[in-house]
DNA sequence: GGACCTTATGAAATCCGTTACATTTATCTT
DNA sequence: AAGATAAATGTAACGGATTTCATAAGGTCC
């Protein structure tokens, strides 16, 4: 691999305008200019990475922390996040932590290690090893935690209003004249699921005539929604809807309802969360609430680069919109 | 930030005996040893990456290429990949190409730029921009194309047989009574369509009684199975038979059938590929071809590896089994 | 034609580890 | 106890870029 002294020899002038040519070819003459840029080309030339890194201590690339790349909200988020840092000319550093603590750990440390300018925590919240350093000095880590909003940690944040969501949710459901109806959480350690949670009780709670509210807690794979719906639905005194804390849980739902001869929405209504591109294909058609995924990952990007190359000024966390998208899963209360 | 000096200093040693504690304990008598990690401890030392890349020329980072992270198939065997490289020190670079050239070879130029050691490309073929390097020292390069099998390149691949996958479908569907199946194949420019229609066709035209085909490509997400379901079954002299080469297209397919009005399977049997979680849960559970995703994201990694650090000799592609599971969507034509 | 600016280029220090080679110290032979 | 060998540590070159500071060349002005 040619290497930017061969480059230079090549051309016949020092390393540092071969250098110069590369990043600010504008301070150079044309006609060096020239001979550098097919020196360049002749040789094929690619300054090393990790030489440029060393030097500026800057790597461009981006650590995501996920909890599971597979579910689907999430790769999507994560393609919005490519997608814009690529564009910024930053690359992605994936790192796959299947809600475990350790592997959170170990990716603070790589960071840590100065792998990465930036940090993006998706859900599950900052980890352990980076929380003592983030309180001390909050705004000289880049981190952005893209999903759930942390009040306690003063750490800049994209996100939804979950709470308001829930609410949008009991509230459609009751007026829908739902009284009853279970809630698939997932896993307990799920920070964000607390906001949904408060929002949907405390709203269940608010009418006069209020809702009764059943959850559980559980994986957010359609198996999970499958088995743990099979449960509620067997039960006597069973709800007429059901609130899935994502749509892959709605669809094991779904599948479970069909397996007990129960209809959707005639026997019991059901609704989902992050509006996927699976939710409208579903049989009924789901209701559910819609993330704006693709963004939501855009723009903790944008607002991660701010940080790292912007004004440190005046940043502060940002709410985007959520919908309820109210669809042919969810009907009158029988 | 600590650097190798401060601790060296601090511990009154070389910085020589320092890396040497790092990375080779055993050969660093006990009490210097000591003495050293004590420093390394109170600094809170992490070697910085980028110096250490330089000098060694091995960044442990691999670079995965995927066409498009959102799809269910690749987010899994992305997972496989995630898990199996961390287990072995190696991080995952992520490019999301969106099918896209340039962005491929972006991405290509990156791993020609040397950060990151080795490169699994997902589908799609190898980008225009190696494939001159890759023909000229096949062994040199550590590409490993996870998914579809280049007997053109001396690529190594881990793949599942294609075209044997396709003469499953039809031969399945042929066992049905079915002789006019109509296949929703992915963008003209898959390269591992290829292999599956060829399968198809052949299969389809062995029998005394040959299956008519109709094909047609396009986008692999739900929106297109839709789309082009709605169209093909509306046309007159419709087929009976539906093969789409992804679980998301059968999603789509299936919404356009219930909009028809038709009945799966009674009506119009269909079956999908890959076997994502979602195909269980359908209604009704969808026939499809299981792909071994994660493990095929692992065994991709494992080669690579391979290649990477083991002997180079005696290292051939890799065929994993695939397997067509037979559920409720498919029955006897009618 | 000399003083003074620009503009273009080069020399060399620097980033922070690793490792080949040299040197010191300890251990073993006979 | 001297010499040989092994073990532990140090010295310094090196990897490949960026960037500060110095210098040279060209232009302007009076």
């Amino acid at each position: 691999m040619a290497t930017i002294q061969d480059v230079a020899a090549l051309a016949g002038v020092s390393t540092a305008t071969v250098s110069r040519t590369l990043s600010a070819p504008d301070i150079v003459s044309e006609t060096t200019r020239k001979r550098v840029q097919e020196a360049v080309a002749k040789l094929n030339y690619t300054p090393n990475a990790a030489a440029k890194i060393l030097r500026t201590t800057r790597t461009r690339k981006i650590l995501v922390m996920v909890p599971d790349i597979s579910n689907p909200f999430y790769s999507v988020v994560i393609r919005g996040i490519e997608e814009s840092a690529h564009q910024a000319g930053y690359s992605v550093l994936l790192g796959d932590t299947q809600y475990d603590k350790a592997r959170e750990n170990q990716y603070a440390d790589m960071f840590q290690r100065k792998e990465a300018d930036g940090l993006i925590v998706l859900a599950s919240g900052v980890p352990e090893a980076l929380r003592y350093s983030v309180k001390r000095s909050p705004d000289l880590l880049a981190i952005v935690n893209g999903h759930d909003y942390d009040p306690d940690l003063n750490v800049l944040s994209v996100y939804i209003d979950h709470a308001a969501a829930s609410r949008d949710v009991i509230t459609h459901l009751h007026g829908l004249g739902h009284r009853h109806v279970a809630i698939l959480a997932g896993p307990d350690n799920h920070t964000l699921d607390g906001a949904r949670l408060k929002g949907a009780l405390d709203c269940a709670a608010s009418f006069p005539e209020p809702i009764a509210l059943r959850v559980t807690a559980g994986g957010l794979r359609a198996e999970s929604g499958f088995k743990r719906t099979l449960e509620i639905l067997s039960a006597p005194d069973r709800p007429t809807a059901i609130y899935c804390f994502n749509d892959e849980l709605a669809m094991g739902a779904l599948s479970a309802m069909r397996r007990l001869g129960l209809r959707c929405p005639a026997d019991v209504s059901l609704v989902g969360f992050d509006d996927t591109r699976y939710a409208r294909m579903m049989d009924p058609p789901l209701t559910t609430v819609r993330q704006p995924m693709i963004n939501l990952g855009k723009t903790t990007v944008n607002l991660l680069l701010e940080v790292l190359e912007g004004e440190k000024r005046d940043l502060a966390s940002i709410k985007l919109l959520h919908r309820l998208i109210v669809r042919e899963s969810t009907a009158a209360a029988p």
